[in-house]
DNA sequence: CCGTTTGTTATACGCATGTATAATCGTGCG
DNA sequence: CGCACGATTATACATGCGTATAACAAACGG
C-alpha cells in the first residue's frame, strides 16, 4: 500500500488563475517577495506546484499578473468610493480621499505588497507600464474631481494640485498603514481632508456627513 | 602548479563593515533584496563570502545593519540641509524640504532600497524600532521648523501639520524618484514648497533664493 | 459505458543560497 | 627575526528554489 495519489477536482481556468494570484498576493503581503515561492503559492492555493506552470509560463508571469491585479484592485476601490455618494463635488472628492485612507486600502499588507514589487517595477518595462498607467489613472481621477470644484483656477494649476494631493494621500497611506498605533482612529483621514482642503483652498471637512466611520473623531 | 590562493590585505573592522554594508545597499538598490546574496555582497565588497560571517553573526544581521545605515544617512541629509543656511525660519524650512526632494535623496535606488526592506521592518521588531525612530525624528525636525514660523497656532495644530507635510514630502519623494520623466526638472520641489506653504499658511517660494539648482524653473 | 482529452499530480534535475568548518597567510608583538 | 594570533580564504554541506517531464485520473462526448 503506497501513499495514495492526491484527489482533486478540475476547475475553471479563471478560478485557478485567481486563486494562484490571490495566494501570491497574500504571501508577499505577509512575508515579502521571498516568501512567495512556487511551493508556498501552490499550497496556499490548494494545488501542487506543477500546476502553476500550467497556467503561467513562468513564475515571473504569475508575479506580473499579481501586480496587475493589485493595481487594478486599488484603483477600482477609489472608483467605487465616488459611485454612490451625492453629486456635490466636495462630497465626491472627500469620499474619494477617505476611501484611500481607510481599510482595506489602508493596510500594512497592501503597502508591503506594493513595496515588494517596486524593484521589479523598475527593471521590468511591462510592470513599469502597469505602474505608470495606474498612477496616472489615479491622479487623473483626482484631477478631474478637483476641476469640478467651484473655483476659478489658473491654467496648469490643477495638474500641480493633483500631483500634490496624490503625493499627500500616498504618504499618508504608507505611514498610516505602517505605523497605525501612531495615529488616533480617523486621524489620518482628518489630516488628509484638511490638508487637501488647504492645498485647494476649499473646505472638505464640511462635507463629510455621508462618510462611513467618520464624524466621531472630528469635533 | 595549482590555482594560487587569493592575496589579500588585512583591514580595520570598521572599513570592512562599511564596505559590506555599502555593497549590500548598492545591490538591493540595483536589483532588489533578492540580488543581495552573500556571494554577490562579498564580491562587491572585494572579499570572499566567508568573511561576512566573521563580521556579522548572520546575513540577517548584515541586513539590519544596512537598514540602520540607510535610515541614519537619510535623516543626516536632512539635518545637513538646515545647517548652513540663513537664520530665517522660512529659509530653513524651505531648504529642508528641497533637500529631501533632490538627489541624492530623490533617487530611484534609494526608494527601491527603502521599499525592499519594508516587509522586514514589519516582521522584525528591531528594524521596526529603527524605522519608527527615523520616521519620528524626521517628523520632529519638521515640526520644530514649523513651530519657529511667525504664526499664531492652535494647540495640537503643528503635530497634524507636521504629519501632513511629512506625508506630502514622502509621496513626492517616491513618485519623483520612480517616475522622474513625468515631471519637469525642479517641478517636484516647486510643488512641495507651494503645497507645504498652503498647508501652513505661509509662502516658502519667496524664500528660495539661497537654494542650489532652483529659481530657474519657478517664474 | 468506454475512450479521449487535458487538467492535475508526482518525481527528478540542476543550480543558487546561507551556513559551517578547516586551511592558510598577513601582521603585530616580543 | 620568528612566532603566534586571527583576519581571510577555501571547501564542503544541506536545503530550497524554479523548472522540466512523465504518469495519472477527472470529466466530457460518443
Amino acid at each position: 500500500m503506497q501513499p495514495a495519489r492526491r484527489l482533486y477536482r478540475r476547475e475553471s481556468e479563471e478560478s485557478r488563475r485567481t486563486a494562484l494570484i490571490s495566494a501570491t498576493q497574500e504571501l508577499v503581503a505577509e512575508g515579502g517577495p521571498e516568501a512567495a515561492t512556487v511551493r508556498a503559492i501552490a499550497e496556499r492555493a490548494g494545488v501542487t506546484p506543477g500546476l502553476i506552470r500550467h497556467y503561467f509560463q513562468s513564475k515571473d508571469e504569475l508575479t506580473r499578473a499579481a501586480y496587475r491585479a493589485l493595481m487594478d484592485g486599488m484603483t477600482a476601490k477609489g472608483s467605487d468610493a465616488i459611485e454612490g455618494v451625492g453629486a456635490g463635488p466636495e462630497e465626491r472628492l472627500a469620499a474619494f480621499i477617505a476611501a484611500s485612507l481607510r481599510p482595506p486600502v489602508l493596510d500594512a499588507g497592501a503597502v508591503v505588497l506594493w513595496a515588494g514589487y517596486m524593484h521589479k517595477v523598475r527593471s521590468d518595462p511591462d510592470l513599469m507600464a502597469v505602474h505608470e498607467a495606474a498612477y496616472l489613472a489615479y491622479r487623473d481621477t483626482l484631477q478631474r474631481l478637483i476641476e469640478t470644484l467651484p473655483r476659478t483656477v489658473l491654467p496648469g494649476q490643477t495638474r500641480a494640485e493633483a500631483i500634490a494631493c496624490n503625493a499627500l494621500i500616498d504618504g499618508l497611506w504608507v505611514e498610516g498603514s505602517l505605523l497605525p498605533a501612531t495615529f488616533a482612529p480617523g486621524e489620518v483621514i482628518t489630516i488628509g481632508l484638511s490638508s487637501v482642503s488647504a492645498i485647494l483652498g476649499v473646505n472638505l471637512l464640511e462635507h463629510t456627513a455621508m462618510l462611513p466611520d467618520f464624524g466621531k473623531t472630528t469635533p
